[in-house]
DNA sequence: GTTAGCACTCACAACGATTGAGTGCTAACA
DNA sequence: TGTTAGCACTCAATCGTTGTGAGTGCTAAC
């Protein structure tokens, strides 16, 4: 059986109603509705050839037709027209990049929460992670009479803090010599070989004893840490809105779902490498069946050379695909425009190793 | 009318079967499950009387009793016994506030998630606040070629960083310089003299001028966001679990007066100063229309000196008061006592202005 | 003061009838 | 061969009716 036009525009019709009522449409909307120039009669018969092909459902026998995640599938893949965004909307996701560019944390929240308003879906963002980390630069500041922070700057230019409690810090001349002892030790040694730093460090300062066990373990941790995917979600109670999702069992496994780390790393699976799509996975397309009835439209963006994040929008099946790809290329766009003039000098200049 | 021993039973009867079942309470229910040596008839009377002092109310004419706010509040104030922790759910508190107090952020989180596992409530956490702010120490660290943190330490501990843009970074020991300069100006001049401050560390770094003028931008940020309360929720799905929120409407709305700022302002609103009882707010007591449904046990913890913050938990008035005040005070406990361990340094030293 | 007994109330569930949106099929038409 | 009008059929949703049972308040007697 072959699509002919009328049947593609029977489906988009379908498709799009869909997406706006959460209704069934029926044949005789239809009729009235889009000006195809046949009867109700005819768009039933290609109703039924359409639901033949799997591309739409009935929910009953005696209600109007929804489509199939398979449906969607075609419309995502070969129907569906790229949408333009408002320049305010394109002008509201420049500012949100631009004003927290300086605080990756700030940032991915301030990202989350903005897509989250636009879209009105739940928007998860994963901090940009390194495949090979190693450390850049390390600084011991003080805080009190007994705590030092340790400041660590890995070369994917994320910056960590972590908290030292010792029986009694050192002045900050001192703290000033171990950081920068720490800092020519981490460039001799690889952050493989530990065991030298260690030694190496001791030796130097062996009235820090605590401090630099310390100060090591941190950076130990901080390595590990890199392992962790860090995350923000926004929107999440924006689920409560749909219809498809008025039922507050079916609301309660989506939250449980999405509160998950494990989730989110099946979710946000990657496959392989970094790239520059937009995927959008449909309903039973993913295989955590809390979420059959949710579709995902993510999308990586790189941040810095080998480093990357991906942003995640979790909406109905029925979620609005077109407005969803424009506003995530956009923001992915935004990102990645930003983060690359910012560190265009790094490649000029070539200093740092 | 006065409340005899046989009254008092019935209204503790009611509340705590309600608090446990989410169902009106009959006459006949009390008399088989509770032994009070009297019929249902009599304490069909009695339930006459308590609802004539509003202590308990009918939701329906052939419905049972279910209790009042000020039932509640009768029984919060002078009825409720306190509850013994066990062993392993005081050590778990315990472990949560010893393995995370070096970073507030994380402890912060862990004490919130923790409390909701435990109570199956929504907790909000604020981080400590100082009524006077002062920068301690300012440290700046190289990222990139094109940034600099800068680490502010505040008096009251917390530890925040800053990302500066520049057009080129100087190095490391220049960056060292810098922040020696800045935080004897911050020790000369008062943060109020941010003028004086200004010319002193331009006119001793003329050749950074645009690192120091970002630099005293972002301490003055820091000094203003502390004015921010910066909180973090946990277990806010805990809400749908309960029958009395499984509308969906009732549950988006408190779902949205937690996400708004302002109302934790209003509703931790410490009519003075920081005290050390567990305040219980009843229902209709506060009077934000979202959450006259819920009732919320709030305590503060101090954090060093004269800094502080507020733990909360919200639940359905139908809350289990007795543990929610255990769990709370216990952890408002072991908050106090590693905090005062930790900083009992500092008063005996008192090296630091 | 307590209790048995009884009439009364009312939410809730079950049932059945009605409605209406929507379908599939058939026969006729261009 | 594609299109259409017409008609019988299906079935979720709505609505009124009825029965059921938990629970009350009142009264009279103990």
């Amino acid at each position: 059986m072959d699509l002919n036009d009328r049947k593609f525009k029977i489906l988009e019709a379908i498709i799009t109603d869909y997406i706006k009522t959460a209704e069934p449409i029926g044949s005789r909307t239809i009729a009235k509705k889009y000006d195809l120039g046949v009867s109700s009669a005819t768009i039933r018969n290609d109703m039924s050839d359409l639901e033949e092909l799997g591309l739409i459902v009935q929910p009953h026998t005696s209600a109007g037709r929804i489509p199939s995640d398979r449906g969607y599938r075609l419309y995502v893949d070969k129907m569906m027209q790229s949408q333009e965004l408002s320049p305010e909307v394109a002008d509201l996701l420049h500012n949100v990049v631009e004003n927290n560019i300086g605080q990756i944390d700030y940032l991915m929240q301030q990202t989350a929460k903005a897509l989250a308003a636009l879209t009105n879906y739940t928007i998860v963002v994963t901090e940009p992670k390194s495949q090979k980390l190693s450390i850049k630069h390390v600084q011991l500041v003080p805080v009190d009479e007994r705590s030092v922070v340790a400041v660590i700057v890995t070369e994917n230019k994320s910056v960590k803090n972590h908290l030292l409690r010792v029986g009694s810090v050192p002045d900050i001349e001192q703290l000033n010599n171990i950081s920068q002892a720490i800092n020519a030790a981490i460039q001799n040694y690889s952050l493989q070989d530990m065991e030298s730093i260690a030694s190496a460090m001791l030796q130097a300062h062996p009235e820090n004893r605590e401090l630099v066990t310390k100060l090591l373990k941190a950076i130990l941790t901080a390595v590990k840490q890199n392992d962790n995917v860090h995350y923000y979600t926004s929107g999440v109670n924006n689920i409560l809105g749909f219809p498809e999702f008025s039922d507050v069992e079916k609301a309660k496994s989506i939250f449980r779902a999405l509160e998950e780390k494990d989730m989110l790393i099946t979710l946000f699976d990657k496959n392989g490498e970094h790239n520059d799509e937009v995927h959008i996975v449909i309903g039973g397309e993913n295989n955590m069946k809390e979420l059959q009835d949710c579709s995902i439209v993510r999308a990586d963006y790189s941040y810095g050379n080998d480093s990357y994040g991906t942003i995640g929008v979790i909406g109905p099946t029925r979620m609005n695909y077109s407005q969803t790809v424009s506003v995530l290329s956009a923001i992915i766009k935004n990102l990645e425009t930003v983060i690359k003039s910012i560190s265009d000098g790094k490649n000029k200049e070539g200093k740092n190793g």
